[in-house]
DNA sequence: GTCTATACCTTGATAGAC
DNA sequence: GTCTATCAAGGTATAGAC
């Protein structure tokens, strides 16, 4: 073996998946994935003959590996409500506090081949079921957990978008802090702090008209 | 004048939307946003001598005509449960009832320029404050409006991505119908029926340690 | 395994006929 | 106002030296 790697698999994948997550698939041209991987274009061909696509396909492994991991805890049944907060806390170092765009967001765009969009319908469905079965495990029947549980993603989801348009990830840090209570009592966090009184309305302000029904 | 338009400047700047927020700003490529328009690529630098980044911030001012013009019932101060949900109607009709991406969301990753950036700020702002607006005029006090607020954007636009991800825009629908209660309430819909029981809890399922805190 | 060099195509953008 | 034709630049991908 004449030359060794000078990178890891690993390590190579994490700097694709910053590129690609950042800028999609097709706004990840091989010039910025050269240069996120310190490589030239031609060794990242050495290392993914399949071009682009193989390598959106290998980020998109390692990133499901990185979420069965974050998962884990909570897929435990020694204390729900301590797994649910740990694996909160992992997924959370994923999109670095929030800083971070959702690659499940930025790769499924009309540009992105089928196999990727396919990969990331898996991850959102491996990540849902763990947070519907931890909503179960925690006292919900299976209806009312599925519907935490894709709360839950949404609110993640919609947290990093909002992160990124205004850059600010506090809504994005309250759904992560919320997601023991949203999947163990099926109800969001009541504010920006988690132990505080149930709501802030003013009563007497009066509504002026019933809301919803 | 030899030749008439033969597209309307809305219609025009309506089908490059759809190109924009399918394919993200580098993803719409200038062919695509001709076939998308039914125009040559020369014929959209004569409507836009800009360029792309002309054609997306002309895209943004329309999507901001539409956004206001959505907004505009939630506004008034004659009944504010009613102006809710006629905003929530139109804002959904924006996004065809779930079935097409955010703007805000897909044409701000990291190849748009900042121009477009700064104008789905404004987007942004101008939506979560109308929603804030009509929760205060609900009763809520300014911090509490502005969550709840941050809240159903952080819900519609997660259900967007959830919608793509697995074509299954229910999240997004149960997001808008239960926009007014939850701007008015500061309570989120309790299920799939808004007008259903409180929740689906087993309440002899014990959960095995308390949630959060 | 990584590099330089290069082939080939698509892209964004322009010129000029009608 | 729209079109065909064209350009330079940047895109993906490959060949071959080390």
């Amino acid at each position: 073996m004449p030359r060794p790697q000078t990178v890891s698999d690993d390590e190579l994948f994490d700097r694709l998946a910053h590129v690609f997550r950042v800028a999609g698939f097709e706004g990840a041209s091989l010039g910025a994935l050269a240069e996120g991987a310190g490589l030239q274009r031609a060794s990242l061909y050495h290392r993914f003959p399949g071009g682009k696509v193989q390598m959106a396909e290998a980020v998109m492994g390692r990133v499901k590996g990185l979420f069965l991991r974050a998962l884990e805890p909570m897929g435990s049944d020694a204390d729900v409500a301590a797994g649910v907060a740990e694996s909160a806390r992992r997924i959370s170092e994923i999109y670095a506090d929030g800083e971070l765009p959702c690659v499940l967001d930025t790769l499924t765009l009309s540009g992105a081949p089928e196999s990727i969009r396919a990969r990331a319908a898996e991850i959102t469905t491996a990540w849902i079921d763990a947070m519907a079965g931890a909503a179960e495990r925690g006292g919900a029947d299976a209806d009312a957990a599925r519907l935490a549980a894709e709360d839950a993603f949404v609110r993640i989801e919609g947290g990093l978008v909002l992160a990124r348009l205004h850059g600010d990830p506090s809504a994005f840090r309250r759904a992560i802090a919320g997601l023991p209570r949203m999947l163990l009592t099926g109800q969001p966090p009541p504010g920006v702090d988690p132990g505080s009184a149930s709501g802030s309305r003013k009563p007497q302000a009066s509504a002026r008209s019933a809301a919803s029904r």
